[in-house]
DNA sequence: CACTTCTCTGCGGTCAGACCACATGATAGT
DNA sequence: ACTATCATGTGGTCTGACCGCAGAGAAGTG
């Protein structure tokens, strides 16, 4: 019986890889896309050959790559459906990046720096729309906030900014990159004396971040993004920024 | 009932999530780091109260993400080994992505734009390790190389640019968007008139990138990144350049 | 006929058990 | 001492089974 046999050597040693290029390929070619259903898992074992279990391996990597949506049940909106945008695969690799030392926080930081300091002055030539940011903008000037309140209204609107510029691309990696982060920037928050005054030296820096890029000051918006995260992390974490590099690479 | 309760919502509604927040954990904790092996997959399972196929679910996830290596048979380099480095997980998550078109080939290619202007104008501010770029820079100059073979060491230089920052994040970032656009810069080398012209053109920026890097000259670097990128994206997709942005927001 | 209730069915989620392939290390044979 | 063989542990995979869920349709009810 078992016609175990790879005809195509695509590399795939691995019964769940075979079924991860499959429906890259099936992507890739159109058959499918955003909104669609991904077959019954199987349906797709028997299609292709292998145990529902290599199946679910795949599956489960699009899970959280953030490719696709599962729920059990049945009708429409049940199964595997492709989502039409990203969301949480960045954020999940970054993490875990984080966790297991392949990324070190301090390169995290850095990358969020050049990053966003690119996005200010890609926006400052431009007429971007900030809406969204102007939203957040007020909302954190509300003093009934604590600090975790405000931090989760802060990173939303760093994440605007970047959503500002109409690519999804920049959006998910800022998004990724702040919420690696999170939990040292929430620990920060112990370690600031007056969180008052550095509240409301944020939301001075987040307004005047805003007017220099709707003034098209390019420069002006590169120097006030610096300033406003790496004094942030100064103060937040005084020993690891001093300290530079921690990691044992 | 060993579970942790973390300040975050774990809601761990799926077996192979308790997983993954398990081993997360241990990664945070330090309990176990780059180097490490993960307990055997039926240890696991035993030890969460969970099946195994929800363990290598789980499992299946970090490696995808580039986070541990599995290898098969027994002895000291057998089992799930953590990896020191990051490798291979954000192009895999870009790949993916962009092939469910969750990510737009024109933000990808703009997003390489912005990160990689952002890391020359860096780099020009300080004095990078160019030992490997220049190697490679070297390698392109042979004759006998055929497009792809050329655009393999292209992309190999860039990527080394981001490893002279020595952040490996922005590393990642630069190899997974590179990756991701690897098929269309390919293709896109058949509409190419004069292969032979353009190849000469690419190795004369590549110095000149390089040399406005080692004066220090930030907005010559700047300068000669964009129109290196864009030029290239322009004469190998034309059609594609034109219409701008084809997302389908 | 309109409405409610029940059952059926498909699907993801999970588990248990069984093999296979493989690499190592111990063991037996030469 | 050297070599061939086997035992062991590990990932990789398949099969088959069962659960819970949610929609769809049938059955019952007013």
């Amino acid at each position: 019986m078992t016609s175990r046999r790879r005809v195509v050597e695509t590399t795939d040693r691995r019964a769940w890889e075979s079924v991860l290029t499959h429906i890259e390929q099936q992507l890739l070619d159109g058959l499918i896309g955003p909104g669609d259903h991904l077959p019954p898992e199987r349906s797709l074992a028997a299609e292709l050959g292998v145990g529902r279990s290599s199946v679910r391996e795949a599956v489960r990597v699009l899970e959280v790559m953030g490719l696709i949506r599962t729920q059990t049940g049945s009708g429409p909106t049940a199964g595997a459906i492709i989502l039409a945008r990203p969301q949480g695969g960045m954020s999940a690799l970054m993490r875990l990046q984080v966790a297991a030392q392949g990324f070190a926080v301090g390169d995290v930081v850095k990358t969020r720096l050049l990053l966003e300091t690119a996005i200010a002055v890609e926006l400052a030539e431009g007429s971007p729309d900030f809406r969204d940011a102007t939203i957040l903008l007020d909302a954190m000037d509300d003093d009934a906030l604590n600090a975790e309140e405000f931090l989760a209204l802060d990173a939303q609107f760093h994440v605007s900014l970047a959503e500002a510029t109409g690519n999804e691309v920049v959006a998910a990696m800022m998004a990724g990159l702040r919420s690696s982060i999170e939990g040292y920037v929430l620990a920060g928050v112990s370690g600031i004396a007056d969180w008052a005054a550095t509240s409301a030296r944020l939301r001075r820096e987040h307004r005047g971040i805003v007017q220099a890029i709707k003034d098209g000051d390019a420069a002006a918006a590169h120097v006030r993004i610096e300033n406003h995260i790496t004094r942030y992390y100064a103060e937040a974490n005084p020993a690891e920024a001093a300290a530079n590099d921690p990691r044992s690479t």
